[in-house]
DNA sequence: TGGTCACCTTGATCGAGATCAAATTTGGAC
DNA sequence: GTCCAAATTTGATCTCGATCAAGGTGACCA
């Protein structure tokens, strides 16, 4: 399963809560300063939606703290996820008019929000900044067709466990034990928001995490607090690659 | 389904047969007469394996006549397309070290390559052509974000018609009776680059065709030559929107 | 301390698409 | 033309995940 390269690349900027990837105002190149004045933090309630298809966009900005979802909705009411967006992902779209996509929050989300005029001014007059969002957005389309191979090819006992190891990968609260060994996180998402991201029903994703539940591939404390005793065994159920990718 | 907005800004950069998007050096601004040194064609044949998946990068360029796919494959045999490229469609990754998909060639493909180290300074030192990649690349996410919507919401029907109407609006060969009429075009892929890209097997790709052709939803001359008598009728078939996406 | 509501689990059955197995078509090669 | 291998179509059957339908669980509150 993809894993973003940036990870290792966040820069904490102290009394700035976020941990922005391209835009941050204390850690970037001065240009960026002038985004400081116009930065503003909101908060946005478990369910509640950020954005609506089809809106104009008012803004951009990134995840300061909880989780969100980019969702698609078809007509009788199909629904699929299409991206996951953790802290320090970043929301919007730089020369689009209207977004192509719902934003909803998964969890209570803080957005750290910047008018999107001024940062366009910005990305046109900042070359860093534009290779920097280029080099995310490249991430994000990697991360999108892996996604695809997933909804495309896998069972959905390989979905399952690939989401799993998705989360527990990216989860900053664990960020130890990672290459294998006890991992241990709080899944952000419902049983019906995994099944939209999975493109499976939530009957069949109960199924499966009971089945891998069953087979002490993970341990459920309540519903949602999980405990993956050896990643590598829950690694060989997702049907990637176990190596490296390089077959030498 | 998703339709490009970049079709209609496409540049014909005359002797230039190549209609690069970001990168034609006559018809870009100034700096980019350096690429002119550097560009080189080069043919493959249909089924040719272009770049392989974790291979180091050594250009980048465009597609200049033909069909390619980025694929993925399992260690078991299990493929899934999660991209098409088509003229002027953008190919490699600045700024990565390894490929990270397959590209092969569907049909015979000619592309138009820069060694990639030149091309990352001149992306390094030029905002109008990051800017112009980015745009790119945001493009390509939004259609592989509409492709999730396929691979996991539609049924096989539904994603038979949803790939001939692609195919049909982005075939240059055509650009006439494009909103609804009769509208005919060459399909590019066998019946299994189908099934790769679709997320089914060569078979239910076979009998869905069959099904659209008995209901006279599309003609068949031959395997590949596809004539739409009514492209309303076919959207129809896609689970899409059929209006403008806007609900006023 | 019991009620309620949202969320989750489990069971029974169904069906779309996969799989296995032949035909049939076709586009070249000669 | 005629032959052949590859691509495609069609048929029969099976299976995984969807669907329909109850129950269970737990957090919150009166």
């Amino acid at each position: 399963m993809y894993q973003s390269p940036m990870k290792s690349e966040l820069v904490d900027c102290g009394d700035c809560p976020i941990r922005h990837k391209a835009v941050c105002s204390r850690c970037g190149p001065p240009e960026l300063a002038i985004l400081e004045n116009m930065k503003s933090y909101k908060t946005y309630e478990a369910g509640q939606t950020i954005v609506w298809a089809g809106d104009q966009t008012q803004f951009v900005g990134s995840v300061v703290t909880g989780v969100a979802a980019l969702t698609q909705t078809m007509e009788d009411g199909r629904r699929q996820m299409v991206g996951l967006l953790l802290p320090s992902d970043f929301v919007g779209r730089p020369g689009r008019e209207l977004a192509p996509f719902d934003v909803v929050a998964a969890t209570e989300v803080t957005l750290c929000r910047f008018r999107k005029a001024p940062f366009e001014k910005l990305l046109a007059e900042t070359p860093s900044v534009a290779s920097r969002l280029l080099e995310m957005t490249l991430d994000e389309l990697d991360a999108a067709r892996e996604w695809m191979l997933l909804l495309g090819r896998k069972t959905a006992r390989e979905k399952i466990a690939s989401l799993l190891a998705i989360i527990a990968g990216r989860d900053s609260s664990l960020r130890l034990a990672s290459a294998s060994g006890r991992v241990q996180f709080e899944l952000p998402l419902s049983r019906e928001a995994m099944a939209d991201y999975l493109g499976l029903t939530l009957e069949t994703v109960s199924r499966q995490v009971s089945a891998l539940k069953r087979e002490n591939i993970i341990e459920l404390q309540g519903k949602r607090r999980i405990t993956i005793p050896d990643f590598a065994v829950l690694m060989n159920e997702t049907g990637d690659d176990t190596d490296g990718g390089m077959l030498t």
